[in-house]
DNA sequence: ACAATTTAGGATGTCGATGTCCTGTTTGTA
DNA sequence: TACAAACAGGACATCGACATCCTAAATTGT
């Protein structure tokens, strides 16, 4: 139902909560989230492209947030790279509905929302900060992720 | 967020819930639906195989409806082409966590839930029978779909 | 200036979703 | 039986998602 595109970025974009306001490499950010470190190199791009993360290259560059954890919403992040496309007028194209849906997209459209509107009610701070037996990216209990530079 | 798959099996088993429990050839659904016709003759073959619809070869044959519509949910008709996976373990492996979901992944599977409830909840008989001004499948108000034969 | 680090971006490959076309099979009817 | 209607299914084409690799560009430290 979410592209491995969405999966992937929320994925790096939780890593880079935990360390925010530091900054992590691609290759950090690869390692902690399991995910593959060239493609996940496109994903940062377009994150950087919409605004969400901001990169600086060279001797001790990375990737770190443009807002604080709190700012910032699972919304935003899916948005970014694979938005939550509503439908605002009938998919057949007929001129009679116009913007009226008939009820079966409307249920559908519905659906879209009720998932648009949860992710714009969930900041990263909300996801990192909830007490769990599993935290999110680490392996073990109170650790954080792929904390090696401590 | 939705298949083009699972929009086009939406609208062919709305159609046919509008005409059951009569079936409709595979040419008239496509008209109705304006969906490419020898693409929705695989959709069709999986919505068979799925046990969803049931189809009758040779003059006079077609596709109809297995159940009624009040007995067919939506959620059917979607996992039938497309199914809703639910996140059931950790999708980095994280042998740690197992069964339990970190708060990330907890959230997206509980906006899939979200999803998969409500077309549980959602008939066809209810999409088709809702009183409005765009009619499903339909240029015309109080027009019934593709209805050529009366 | 030079070297090391790190992101940016182009080229390319693979695979599944979408879509088309053609032939085979089944079935009702004259 | 012959023919037409109608679905079943294989072959094929196209496109975008996912993924990898390599080179260029930027930045920092020496």
């Amino acid at each position: 139902m979410f592209s491995q595109t969405v999966e992937y970025a929320l994925r790096a974009v939780c890593h880079l909560a935990y360390m925010a306001p530091d900054s992590s490499t691609t290759e950090e950010i690869a390692n902690s989230t399991k995910v593959p470190i060239a493609y996940l190199s496109k994903v940062l791009q377009g994150l950087v492209r919409a605004g969400v993360v901001k990169s600086q290259r060279g001797v001790g560059g990375g990737i770190s947030l443009v807002k604080s954890p709190e700012e910032l919403t699972i919304l935003e992040v899916v948005n970014a790279v694979d938005p939550i496309v509503r439908i605002s007028s009938c998919p057949l194209g007929l001129k009679a509905h116009g913007k009226n849906l008939c009820p079966l997209h409307r249920r559908v459209d519905n659906a879209m929302a009720t998932v648009e509107e949860a992710f714009r009610d969930t900041t990263l701070a909300e996801v990192i900060a909830e007490p769990t037996t599993s935290i999110p990216l680490c392996e073990f209990p109170g650790a954080r992720p792929n904390n090696k530079k401590q």
